[in-house]
DNA sequence: TTTACACCTCTAACTATTAGAGGTCTTCGC
DNA sequence: GCGAAGACCTCTAATAGTTAGAGGTGTAAA
């Protein structure tokens, strides 16, 4: 085994585990990303309106509404109109949305994120060299993961959006 | 006594009912005449939205807002906020709002203007000469108005409207 | 008479929701 | 495999209500 073979062994570890976390939490834990970026966000800052989630997800406030709409379904958020002002809503997580929040996957890209940044500069950069050039060679052959949680039907429209 | 001074007698015990109607609103029965008009609308059509209060009284949404806030902190009416569109608010009347918008004056104007039309035209065309000469003589000297309703003070702010 | 206060009213800005349209991905039946 | 259906994501535009802010009236009290 050269270097590069093991970098590439390296990598492919990674590559494994940041790949699959989106499909563990969609097809296991019955969150999507979104969904589990914004029971996140709420977990964070607490009490925080839809806007204040809108902006630190990055996503609009219709989108932001629709999400919230299906996980106060599944009962793992609610929310609270303020009484301050009454233009704004406050949500929150329900106790099992906490619960189920916090047996959820850890966010690993941004740990991964963290560990890169951590390495000296120029490991960064012998990494990134590398992974450019895996890039062409990749042709991933994968592995499958372990069921984690659920928390109900991911793929599954019971009818709850009653049309007015 | 002449025909005019007839005249005189009869318009002058119709505009103090109708010139007393504002006055015995807002100082006796603690409505003003846009509450007790939006509080009528809301026994009239029952459920209903602020928009369509404000399209039936004319007014914009932004005042009607503010009133139903007044009205609300005096507990005369409550909004509930409808499940079918959560932009929707409804307005109900409580039942001490109902109770005091039953034993609430009359429309006195309306009930006059129905009244004055189901006379003959002459009738209406001789009234309305009388009325022109007598602005010219009217130097009112009224009469006070008894007590009708409380519903507790219209000219007083007891800070319920703590700021954000 | 001046001042303060309660109220009315509006426009503009703001928050959230909904409608509607277009997209991805997975599953199911042929 | 391939097409259709379902669940989801995402957006822009429209809609509903609230709030901020500014200007107005009328009453009452100093």
């Amino acid at each position: 085994m050269n270097n590069y073979e093991h970098v590439l062994v390296a990598l492919r570890r990674v590559i494994r585990a940041t790949d699959l976390h989106s499909k563990r939490l969609s097809k296991n834990a019955g969150l999507t990303g979104p969904q589990l970026l914004i029971m996140r966000t709420i977990r964070e800052l607490g009490e925080v309106t839809i806007g204040t989630i809108a902006d630190k997800v990055s996503l609009s406030q219709a989108t932001v509404t629709t999400i919230l709409d299906r996980l106060e379904h599944r009962q793992l958020v609610y929310r609270v109109r303020s009484t301050q002002d009454k233009r704004k809503v406050h949500a929150h997580l329900t106790e099992s949305g906490a619960d189920i929040l916090s047996r959820a996957p850890n966010p690993l890209q941004e740990d991964f994120i963290k560990k890169f940044q951590s390495l000296h500069e120029w490991e960064q950069n012998m990494i990134l060299a590398s992974l450019q050039r895996v890039a062409n060679m990749m042709d991933a052959d994968d592995i499958d993961a372990s069921p984690v949680l659920d928390v109900g039907p991911v793929l599954k429209d019971d009818g709850w959006k009653e049309k007015a």
